[in-house]
DNA sequence: GGTGGAAAGTTGCCAGTGTAAAGATTATGG
DNA sequence: CCATAATCTTTACACTGGCAACTTTCCACC
């Protein structure tokens, strides 16, 4: 379908390639202009499938939020308990650092964007799904969700951020991967032993 | 000092004006022209106080991260133990959000700025210095590190960025303000029960 | 098989931004 | 009193997002 006109699948392509910025820039230095010129089209094609750069940002978030509920669905239906929700939650963060990042920046989006709204409340309700079948046990409930989700969120943005080495205090954890950190860090929270396979 | 030409103290001003700003619309929308035109200066003004926009945030960074060290110690100086080491780590992203989120977003920042580096070089060794004081008994204490951190890491990004409000989880806590919430779900890492005063 | 929209992409323009160089103004130490 | 440094302004340039008008291609319908 790539004419020398149309490009064929634009949409998807700036998505693409929007993420692999974000991931190695931030958020605050991507450009419609470059990104235009990366994939070989006018600055202002983009602005056909997404209407601004806010329009772009929202489609990630999106695309993020669908992901991550997904994912948070298969792991409850394969009878993953709440830590092993967390561990997805964090397993997510790390195969999609330019999605989670936008997700969690509500400045960058647009927050009356209806898709974007549906998407953002399957994945919470997700959340507080896999909190529920533990919460009960802890005795403050409210307190086991928050804490639940907020340390593994914790973990996923310091590792990002790649606070988590500056500060020395991955090292601590010899040669261990992020995914066996987080095990080891959030099986505290529930005083129930991190299981290793 | 002001005399019409020297505004007198406007690297003060500059730091004080931008933490506002980016506390509203965050750093992303943060221009160096529109700060200078709220002060009344010319857009270039900054430029001999900073260097350039990179080296705004940078000082807004270092001065979080300055602050928080003092929180920090002035706690453990205090007696305070873990829980509330990680209280004060929530109630500084509290009072000074816009600090919060420079300090750790490392794409806006600089990270060969020596001051930079030094001052969080001090935060973080107060953190872990605060967390060594109870990690002992936890069993995995490089795990209570991370734990401890990422718990009330997490609650301030979530709180911070209004992810605890429209995923409706906050309601679940009724008029608690984020202290107590901190405390409540916080305190149960080390299944030590939340003091209330 | 034309034909008339609709979709996709381009060009040109404007306002706003960060950065830079060079000049103007004021403070300060000898 | 004067030279020098610090501070601030002016002017200029390249880049960005958004907008309007135009061109090219696709697609559905007669």
């Amino acid at each position: 379908m790539t004419d020398g006109y149309h490009h064929g699948n634009l949409r998807a392509a700036v998505l693409k390639r929007a993420a692999e910025v974000i991931e190695e820039e931030g958020p605050h230095s991507f450009s419609l202009r470059s990104l235009a010129a990366d994939l070989g089209v006018s600055h202002t094609a983009p602005r056909h499938h997404f209407g601004s750069r806010e329009g772009v940002l929202n489609a990630i978030a999106t695309e993020g939020f669908l992901i991550l509920a997904e994912r948070l669905r298969d792991n409850r239906e394969a009878g993953g308990d709440f830590l092993e929700t967390g561990v997805e939650y964090v397993r997510f963060a790390v195969d999609h650092p330019a999605h989670f990042q936008v997700m969690f920046t509500p400045t960058l989006l647009n927050a009356r964007d209806p898709e974007l709204a549906a998407a953002r409340t399957a994945a919470f309700d997700e959340l507080v799904t896999g909190a529920d079948t533990v919460a009960e046990a802890a005795g403050d409930e409210p307190a086991a969700v928050v804490g639940g989700w907020s340390i593994v969120h914790g973990i996923a943005t310091l590792a990002l951020t790649g606070n988590l080495d500056s500060s020395g205090v991955r090292s601590l954890f010899g040669d261990a991967d992020l995914i066996d950190i987080t095990r080891r860090s959030a099986g505290l929270l529930f005083a129930s032993p991190s299981p290793r396979e």
